[in-house]
DNA sequence: TTTGATTTTGCAACATTGTTGCGTTTTTGT
DNA sequence: ACAAAAACGCAACAATGTTGCAAAATCAAA
């Protein structure tokens, strides 16, 4: 499907700019944060008009949120004593409520070894569960 | 072990913001954003002393960064057809490289199911996993 | 208890990322 | 060609995080 008739069958009009992010996708076959796209891009394309590009993508289901590291906006005091530097993993699954915002560590998980594509090599993992908590259930 | 014995065995001096900070975390008890800890704590401490107390107390073992979702700075085509609208949550794992910040889907991959505690109900969950790709290896 | 090296702080300045409002331009079907 | 709807560009703002530097506080040794 190309770009043209992707656009179409979600009532998308066609743009300069929506062409553009469209054509870089398809030259790079990998996650693209905003800024990526905003260099990458060859036509001129306004910063806010990106990011209302990419909010009407996600909401078509034409491209979807990844999520990245070294994002953590939220701290917790570990359960056990670490090795001073280098970070120590804590390689257990985080639980955020949705309503309440509360993130609570569930200590006692273990984040489980995924399969990597050949050459790859894991250093860690970051797993964060979304839901209700019991007090806003 | 108490705040001030916490401290010393790390070798970080006692100051009014770093107990602060830690008295925060005692009382409440889960994890805490860099500005609910500024609203929380007692102490008047700078926002930039702020970062820069937590950030010792990572290195040194006694809190870690926990992610938060809301935080997608990539986005990554669909490989599939969505619904318009509401969030195809896109069950799968990401992978990020250490080096080169290159992040793919694991389209294959499906993020196992994990135990909440009573009461809690999973909407949603976010795997990144971090490490080399075969180019950086 | 005074001193002095070292650590920590506060402040200013800056960068990045993301959002909102609004007037203008572009797209598309008629 | 026209008009309605959609999309855009721009300005302004907010939140989050970083860096440099001078002043202040801490701690241990004298
Ligand atoms: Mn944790
Ligand atoms: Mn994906
Ligand atoms: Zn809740
Ligand atoms: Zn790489």
């Amino acid at each position: 499907m190309n770009a043209e008739a992707l656009l179409k069958s979600h009532g998308l009009r066609k743009t300069a700019g929506r062409l553009a992010v469209l054509a870089l996708f398809a030259k790079r076959e990998k996650a693209l944060s905003h800024s990526e796209l905003q260099e990458g891009v060859t036509e001129n394309v306004d910063r806010v008009t990106l990011y209302r590009i990419l909010e009407s993508f996600e909401q078509n289901g034409i491209l979807h949120k990844v999520p990245d590291d070294q994002v953590s906006v939220k701290y917790a005091l570990c359960d056990h004593d670490h090795e001073v530097g280098e970070a120590h993993s804590d390689n257990h699954a985080h639980f955020k409520c949705r309503v309440c915002g509360d993130t609570i560590c569930l200590d006692d998980s273990e984040i489980p070894t995924m399969q990597v594509p050949e050459g790859y090599s894991v250093e860690g993992s970051l797993l964060l569960i979304s839901g209700l908590c019991s007090k806003c259930a």
